[in-house]
DNA sequence: ACCCAGGCATTGG
DNA sequence: CCAATGCATGGG
């Protein structure tokens, strides 16, 4: 069934980081379709006119998959913003037409995925995580379910050093699954409470709860200053930068978004 | 055999 | 408050 999507949409570029940086258990790119599990059941993404084909198909499941592929982002207003105001986004938005930034519909997947993108190369952090997934997800037909956290919580230590992480990051990851932080309820918090209650539990920092904000919550606002890539983007685009985390207020009220673009853009559109 | 890659906690000044 | 250090894998 046709799920739409605001369009231009370009399905290729906005899943591009689903494949690009290895093989992903839990998203897995077949015959040009996404696959991935939903809800317990395992779901087809792929391109159609107007929006996205998605089999099988129920309201569940394609309020999940709206979230996954971004489309609460205001891309129009971004668009109109970016041409007044900002010279190298007004380049890169038209250039990059239809890009949405896909989004992690769940907290617990998007904390861990982040712990295990911490201080390593994107391709080490997808070996693992993969690894990690297919050995505690359950298992649908091309792709595993992320797992969950109850599941996560009765691993132990060695189970998830055996598969890659470090005794740091297996602790990391337990002691997130094993906390009584509500993960579910941060959606209701404002940013800063949401960093407060992030940054309390060990292993997760202030990066970790920016891209929180940005990927889970897709807070507007969210600007992950401490990323090595896009602080890579920023100088790529603007030239040197004294303090990162200031220069975002040239992006406001646009900071995510600004922010995926200049990810992407750097990707895909190397400045002029 | 190195070195770096989308951090973080710990320790010492 | 800031600097130095260890972490463990994948790719160059």
């Amino acid at each position: 069934m046709l799920v739409p999507l605001p369009q231009p949409y370009d399905f290729a570029l906005s899943t591009a980081r689903f494949h690009v940086y290895g093989r992903d258990a839990a998203n897995v790119w077949h015959e040009g379709g996404l696959h991935r599990v939903v809800d317990g059941r395992e779901v087809r993404i792929e391109e159609a006119v107007g929006g996205v084909e998605v089999t099988p198909h129920d309201a569940t499941i394609e309020s999940v998959v709206l979230t996954l592929l971004g489309a609460s982002f205001d891309l129009e207003g971004f668009a109109a913003w970016a041409a007044r105001e900002d010279p190298v986004l007004a380049r890169l938005v038209p250039a990059l037409a239809g890009f949405r930034p896909p989004l992690q519909p769940d907290p617990f997947e998007a904390l861990v995925t982040s712990i295990t993108a911490q201080q390593v190369s994107l391709q080490s952090a997808c070996a693992i995580r993969s690894r990690f997934v297919e050995r505690l997800g359950v298992r649908g037909e091309r792709a595993h379910a992320f797992p969950e956290r109850d599941r996560v919580a009765r691993a132990s230590e060695t189970e998830l050093v055996a598969l890659g992480f470090s005794t740091r990051k297996a602790e990391y990851v337990l002691g997130l699954a094993r906390s009584d932080l509500d993960l579910d309820g941060l959606a209701s918090l404002p940013d800063e409470e949401v960093q407060e209650r992030i940054v309390a539990l060990r292993g997760l920092g202030e990066w970790t709860a920016d891209w929180f904000l940005a990927r889970h919550l897709a807070r507007p606002h969210a600007w992950p200053a401490g990323d090595l890539g896009l602080r890579k983007a920023v100088t790529a685009f603007y030239g040197d930068v004294a303090d990162a985390r200031a220069f975002s207020a040239r992006f406001h009220p646009f900071e995510n978004l600004s922010a995926h673009y200049l990810l992407t853009g750097l990707r895909v559109l190397p400045p002029v």
